[in-house]
Order: C-alpha cells, then structure tokens, then sequence
RNA sequence: CGGGGCAUAGCGCAGUUUGGUAGCGCGCACGGUUUGGGUCCGUGAGGUCUGCGGUUCAAAUCCGCAUGCCCCGACCA
C-alpha cells in the first residue's frame, strides 16, 4: 500500500480524550477513530491488524477441532426468555422491537442461539463432541467506557461453544481451550495469566479469565510466587488469620459514646481488629424461588473487609445495593453500631472466620453502645456461614501460606464450565447409547478481539511510537524513499516496492513527497516491525538501510540481497514470537 | 446512577474573569525551497464558538435548560 493513498492521518498530537497509551497512539499512529463514547471505527491499518488477530484465533480454535460459524446479532426475545436471561439482564442489553411489533434482542453473546441450533441439530451421542465458534459484533450498553478500545460498548468478540455428551467431554475442551488460549495470546505476544473468576451472569461451574497485566488493568488480581495460585480478587480466597482460643465469655454492655468505626472501636477500647465484628448492610436482589428484595446483615471480622462478588454468590443473589439508614434501623439495627444480635427480617450472613472466632465486639443496635463477648451461634444464629470476606495484597495464598501479590489486569479472554444451564432451559437433548436423552453439556469461551489489539498496543510501545509484534503489525515492512518524486532514490523504491509486493511481503510504502523527518517519525509512529529506508546515502554503495523498529542497529544490505535479506529477517521476528509460545498446564 | 471536569477550525489550545467585528501552533491548499530525524519563506482556504431559550443596543463571554465527551466511584462474560 502506497501511503499517499491510505486511509489515514497520523497526528502530532492525540486527542484530549485518550488518557491511555494504546488509545493515544492508536489514534495518533491512525489505525482508529471515535464515533462515540465506546464506538469505533478500525480504520485500513487498524483493520488489518485486527484481521491479524482474528486469523491468529481461527488457525488455533481450528487446531482443537473448531468449526466456524456465523450466528445474527439480532435474536427473537423468545429464546432469551426461554434461558430466562431476558428478566435478569438490565438495561446492558439493548432491546427494541421491530415493524411487527416484535421484541427483539441485540445479542451480547451467544448462548441461547447456540443451544438452539444444538437442539435442531444434535440428536444423537455419536454427533458429539462439537465445537463451533464464530467472530462476531457484540453491542454491550456499558455504562461506563474508557480507555480507548479497553472498555467499549461496541466490539468484535471470538466466542466458542463446546458441547459434549458428559462432564468428561467438556473438561476436555475446557483443557484444550486453555492451552489454545494462552497459544492465541503468546502468538499476538501478549504475556497473559490465567486466573481462576467468577462465573457471573454466565453461570457455571468453573472459569478462567485470561488476563494482561497492565497497570491501566480494571481488574484487581491476586497471585502467589509460592505456588502460582492466581485468582480474580472478586473470588480470591485467602488463609484468614486464626482467633486465638478462649472459652466463650458473658456478653457485657460497654459504652461507646461517638465510635463509629473499627479504628475508633479498636482504639477505644484498645483492641485488635481482629477481635471486632464488623457489620454490613446491603439490599439483595434474589430471583429465587420468586424474584424478591432481601435485607441482607453481612458479618466479617474488624481485620477484613466484605467481597460483594463472594457474598452475593453465597446469596444466589443478582444485585446488591447498600442499605440506606432507614432500612437499617427499620430491622432492629443502628447504623455504626450494628449488631447481629436482636434483628428482624434480616438475612444473616457471617464469615467463616467470625464463626470461628470467640469473644468478639460487636455493636449493640443502639447508639454510643457495644457489646463485648459476641459469640456466634450462642448469641445469634447466622442463617448462612460463607466466605465472604476480600483477599488483598499481603494475605496468605489459600494453597501454600506464601503472601499474596496483587496486580491490575485487563480482561482479554474468558472459558467457562457451563454445564446444562442453558440446553437444559431449551430442551437441547442428546440420545445415549441406550436411548435415553440427556441434557448436552456446554463450554463456553470468549476473546475480545480489539481489546487484545488495545493490550498489544498498550504493552508494544515506546517514546516514538507502536512497536507491533510481527505477527499483529498491520504490514511487515515500511519502505521508505528519502528522494523527491522522480529521483534515483524513489525510482528504486518504487521498484522495490512492486518487487516486495510481487514476492508476497506485506509492505506499506511512504511514496510522499515529505522530509526524511516527517517520513521516520510517521514510521516510528505506525510501528511497522522492519523499516527499509532507500536514500543516496546508500544507494552510493548499492544498498539500503534496514532496521527493526525494536532496536536501535542499522544495516546497509546491497540492493540484490533486500528481499532475501527481508524474508530471513520476518522468518526470525516470528521465530521469536513462536519461541513464546509454551505449554502452561491446567492445574486441577 | 452518584461525584468531578470539559465542549471555540481536522488535532492541540488561547480568548469567557471585566459582553463590543474570533485568534495562535500544528495540519491542509497553492507557489518557491529543502531531501538521513517533524526544512524554510510567502500566499490562502477553513468556524451555526455543542444545541435551544433568555438578558442586552450588542453574547464564544452573563443566566436557564438540554446534549455530548472525559475522569473517579457504582456497574461489568
């Protein structure tokens, strides 16, 4: 492609929006263009780096046996009501209804038309295992998105459906997705981790989030040298400290005039955290058996702060929202000094390290008051005993005891078990070899393909501009001639450019007639993995000027050796990525 | 949804406090110059100052309402 052609402009400067480096540069560098807040167009360069992913996630979903596929994003309300999702997702999925008057649905993933066609098309055990994916636009009315091509609302996801006849089946292709995931990702060169998640509103046994570190990363994670336990802080657990052993004690009243908090308590009455209770309250939104609010008295020791994602699985629960203070008192309670001792009407929940722990302080549902000696079970019985309460940095790792260490990452893939929520819900049945139907057995695995892009942007950079791994850059080469229109020097460009082109190599050629500065800075800025410069300064010699955008060396290659020289070069940039990509076994 | 910020040429910004004919840099067009790190000189095009309403002789500027975008939080496969 001839740059005086190209769709595209670079710029001096980013927008004032673009408050990360991937978004500025993908800008600047014109491989993007906003339209709206989380909508974006991909401009030729960005689309074919984009193209580059996507070919990358084809070859390795059809390594494990993938069949591609292209489903609508557009799908009836019915089957979204038959799996039930149609009631318990909010306003992130867009709904309006068509010239009939039908409601209709924009899909933000693919589940139920994936059981639907599965009911249509699997009959029988012998037409398992399957595994379909497709590439498709996803819209997601996020309520808040950011960072460029990090958090949009509109994008391209890779999703995959396993569907198999057992539990076996489906560990399977859980297994080979993972390792297939960590080769899709090591081949973009992107370093991931993968780490154990929460199920969501997928539902599910197990899952993985397959992570970028990255300081901008909107995910907290947590994750020991010890062991290699790593996990989403959503669902982290951790070894909570033990509570020195004592025999249970009378409760006693104590006066507590203006303490509010765990640090006024434990310095009021000159205690350690970890001998207080702290109260939480929330309003929890259960769909279960009918769809009703909760109020909901979270206990967790003083040394700890309450998981919403842990406490909300223990409730089964879809939302949870904080109490207001008149809800709070309408149960019995005060706020500041809560107890779970005396309420009504509420859903007690206690952490597994309080239930564990005697003599602890409370508070005593009544203003400038608490109480000593709390003891759960004697003094009140918790209608649930979970662990509800946060990892963070320093706890011990649940597996060795070694501290844990906590990291920022962005979310760039996810697998989950699901199991038979879904064909269960529509009725997707296989017959086994005696017959009987089963429900089918369901995986289901996603990859944001911009959002990898954006990752591979944000850890491919320097001070000049991108510095795409061969594998992702838009082109392989960037050819540049110093010489004005007409010149020896553009003369030679030209045909090398046609050669280039002939002989297969991916090349982008800036033909304009602008200063060598302006030519080298656009090129550091677009980030091509090879830059080959033709000048007078070399070509006195018969040669021109190679270099890799990754480092500072220049080599002058005689004219006859460029393309050879070339196709060594790219073989060794992508022997480099390949040598990245490794085995990482599933442990469990 | 709560809190904060911003909106003037393609991009970055000044002008708003104190109302008086809309500016600068980059980019763009044309002419010349230059060709190994954003050359230099000249000429020029480009604006419903986010929108609507109000105050005023007069509004980018003051007031009100709306919209959009960004950040923090809530939220989130």
């Amino acid at each position: 492609m001839r740059m005086t052609q190209l769709f595209s402009r670079t710029q001096r400067d980013a927008p004032a929006d673009a408050q990360v480096v991937s978004h500025q540069l993908l800008v600047r560098a014109g491989y993007i263009r906003q339209l709206a807040a989380g909508i974006f167009s991909a401009l030729p360069l960005g689309f074919r780096a984009l193209a580059k992913i996507e070919q990358i996630v084809r070859e390795e979903m059809d390594a494990i046996g993938g069949q591609e596929l292209k489903m609508p994003v557009v799908n009836p309300a019915e089957v979204w009501q038959e799996t039930g999702r149609w009631y318990q997702i909010g306003a992130e999925m867009a709904r309006f209804k068509d010239r009939k008057d039908s409601e209709m649905v924009l899909a933000m993933t693919h589940e139920e038309v994936v059981t639907d066609l599965a009911r249509q098309i699997v009959e029988s055990y012998r037409q398992l295992p399957l595994l379909i994916y497709h590439l498709q636009t996803k819209w997601r009315d996020d309520p808040r998105p950011r960072a460029g091509l990090i958090r949009v609302r509109e994008f391209t996801m890779k999703d995959s459906y396993s569907l198999d006849a057992d539990e076996a089946g489906l560990d399977a292709q859980y297994r080979a997705h993972y390792q297939a995931y960590f080769n899709i990702f090591h081949r973009c060169g992107l370093d991931v981790i993968a780490v154990g998640s929460d199920t969501g509103m997928m539902g599910g046994s197990l899952a993985h989030e397959f992570m970028a570190l990255t300081p901008i990363g909107e995910d907290t994670l947590l994750l020991c040298d010890g062991c290699g336990y790593a996990a989403n802080r959503q669902i982290a657990r951790f070894q909570k400290p033990a509570a020195p052993a004592e025999a249970p004690l009378p409760t006693e009243r104590v006066a507590t005039p203006g303490v509010t908090t765990i640090e006024d308590l434990t310095a009021f009455l000159d205690i350690p955290a970890a001998k207080t209770a702290k109260a939480v309250f929330v309003i929890a939104e259960i769909s279960d058996p009918t769809p009703h609010a909760q109020f909901v008295f979270a206990v967790v020791r003083g040394d700890m702060d309450v998981n919403e994602t842990k406490l909300a699985n223990a409730l089964h629960a879809t939302e949870l929202r904080p109490a207001t203070e008149a809800e709070i008192r309408a149960i019995g309670a005060e706020p500041g000094y809560g107890s779970p001792i005396g309420v009504r009407d509420a859903l007690i929940v206690v952490d597994d390290a309080v239930a564990a722990s005697p003599n602890l302080v409370a508070g005593a549902n009544a203003p400038d008051a608490h109480l000593r000696n709390v003891n759960c079970g004697r003094d009140y019985q918790p209608d649930i005993v979970a662990d509800i309460a946060a990892a963070g940095e320093g706890d011990a790792c649940p597996q060795c005891g070694h501290p844990l260490r906590a990291e920022r990452g962005v979310e760039v893939g996810n697998i989950f078990k699901l199991g038979t929520r879904y064909t269960e819900a529509m009725g997707a049945t296989y017959l086994d070899h005696e017959g009987k139907p089963h429900p089918i057995v369901m995986g289901s695995y996603g990859i944001g393909i911009g959002r990898a892009l954006a990752c591979v942007a944000e850890a491919h950079n320097d001070e000049y501009g991108l510095v795409w791994p061969i594998t992702v850059a838009p082109y392989q080469i960037h050819l540049l001639t110093l010489g004005p229109p007409g010149s020896d020097a553009t003369a030679i460009a030209d045909r090398l450019y046609a050669e280039m082109t002939a002989a297969g190599v991916e090349v982008l050629y800036d033909d304009r007639n602008q200063s060598p500065g302006v030519k080298f800075n656009d090129a550091d800025l677009i980030g091509l993995p090879l830059r080959v410069t033709v000048a007078k300064r070399g070509l006195k010699q018969g040669a021109v000027e190679l270099k890799r955008r990754d480092s500072a060396e220049r080599e002058f290659v005689p004219l006859d050796d460029i393309l050879p020289t070339l196709r060594a070069r790219i073989a060794e940039m992508e022997a480099e990525i390949a040598a990245t990509v490794v085995e990482i076994p599933l442990e469990a």
